[in-house]
RNA sequence: CCAGGGGGCCGGGCAGCCGCGUGCGGGGCAACCCGCCCGAGGAAAGUCCGGGCUCCACGAAACAAGGGUGGCGGGUAACGCCCGCCGUGGGCAACCACAGGGAAAGUGCCACAGAGAGCAGACCGCCGAUGGCCCGCUCCUUCGGGAACGCGGCACAGGCAAGGGUGAAAGGGUGCGGCAAGAGCGCACCGGGGUCGCUGGCAACAGCACCCGCAUGGCAAACCCCACCCGGAGCAAGGCCAAAUAGGGACGGCGCGCCCUCUUGUUGCAAGAGGGCAGGGGUGUUUCGCCCCGGGACCGUCCGGGUUGGCUGCUUGAGCGUGGGGAGCGAUCCCCCGCCUAGAGGAAUGGCUGCCCCCGCCUGAGCGGCGGGACAGAACCCGGCUUACAGGCUCCCUGGCUUU
């Protein structure tokens, strides 16, 4: 829970980065022609993220939610947990790679996309990788997640 | 060759494919595209010191408070850093460690153990010369006894602090003399203290001479005293542009005094404007001074609203160089030559694969296979310190062994 709250540090949980695709236009249908991979920069949007649909698998988290016509986003967050900063930022950028390589083509229009890095994400082969974050994107567009966790999402009933 | 001591340096390499960020060049109305250059560290870390830079305060002096430093000399922009030297302690040595001013200005503390711990003390122990007691030996005897002197015993008075033991520390050490036993009680050497003196050194200090039998243990990262140093906040500093808006409201405190000039109405007078005084507020305190207000400024509490975009600061600097020369033991400094070496901003500096290199295991060896390759990621910039670190390279020095 700690680790949603400090965004003000720029470091280090929250990340992403910018840069446009060159083939996205052309490898993408016609409605996402002027809609190339975006990053996400707001801290609204990575919460709200949280209330879409969710894919775990070993090394990560994928979130995805509609994002009313903005085109294809993507964020990564890697909290504190994971280890220290040289660790988180090898994580983010292999996470990034794999994005690049696979969000233009299967990836969710007008969607948000964040991948949250989870224990052993650093060591994890990346071809598997790879492999699990492509068939998680396929689940995705077929309208299916994870079953929901009880009393997480909608309501924060432990607080108080 | 073995063991040890002190520095300096590196901290994966090559190739391929796919990418990212500044900058430059080109194309495009534009989004954007193409090409090229460059693109993490020795600690980028901890944020512990010192500066540059920026804004705030800023007139000076004194004082107070708080913090820091602490042998001497030098280096430096500066330092709590570095170099050289001195002193003390450790090591055969190379060398290492030191928060290294003042403990006869004062206050305080020294647990436990121990007999005794700060105007010291006597448990065991040693002695018992002297005095006392015993009356065994010895001597004398008038045989009852006596003993000034002698030998011996007791350990009562008393003496001692060498030894044992306790402790972090027990009021110098060793030896000889001395004594009843002992003791700086005396002497020699060593140690210590003191004094002006002399010599050497910029100095810390050292050496010599003389004096003192030794008298005052430790803790000042306990208070404290002495000397010296120190404004505050930090690039989210600060500046510019754009956008937005209202510098809004409530309550409470303090408080609207006097004089002069002008204008208007004009009997005194009232209103407005300007100036001055009293007064109020600010500047750590005080003095002088300065600034603001001089009536709606100020102070306190609370509520509400707006901006949370772009550019700049931003990398040419106390810069870097296994270039050269000079000064110095050295830190370092000076001159010449050459080089431009990350500038991001929700934050680039990468991902994957192959070969090589190093290490470990599977093996007794080769081939092969498997696994591993540290600590760690710039955020305004420098100088240091500290901490983390697989493995490796290299130079110098010391001790020992072997050989010539």
């Amino acid at each position: 829970m700690t680790g949603f709250r400090m965004t003000g540090t720029p470091n280090d949980p929250v990340v992403s980065e910018g840069g446009g695709l060159p083939e996205a236009s052309v490898l993408l249908p016609a409605s996402a022609a002027t809609a190339p991979v975006a990053v996400m920069q707001r801290r609204a949007d990575f919460l709200s993220a949280n209330h879409g649909l969710r894919i775990a698998r070993p090394a990560f988290v994928l979130l995805a939610r509609p994002n009313g016509g903005r085109g294809v986003r993507f964020g990564i967050t890697v909290t504190k947990k994971i280890g220290n900063a040289v660790v988180r930022n090898r994580m983010k950028r292999r996470f990034r790679e794999l994005l690049r390589a696979s969000l233009p083509i299967s990836g969710l229009p007008d969607h948000d996309h964040v991948l949250i890095g989870r224990e052993g994400g650093v060591e994890r082969d990346f071809a598997l990788l790879r492999s699990e974050l492509a068939e998680a994107l396929g689940r995705l567009a077929s309208g299916k997640g994870d079953p929901r966790r009880r009393g997480s999402a909608g309501r924060r009933s432990p607080r108080r």
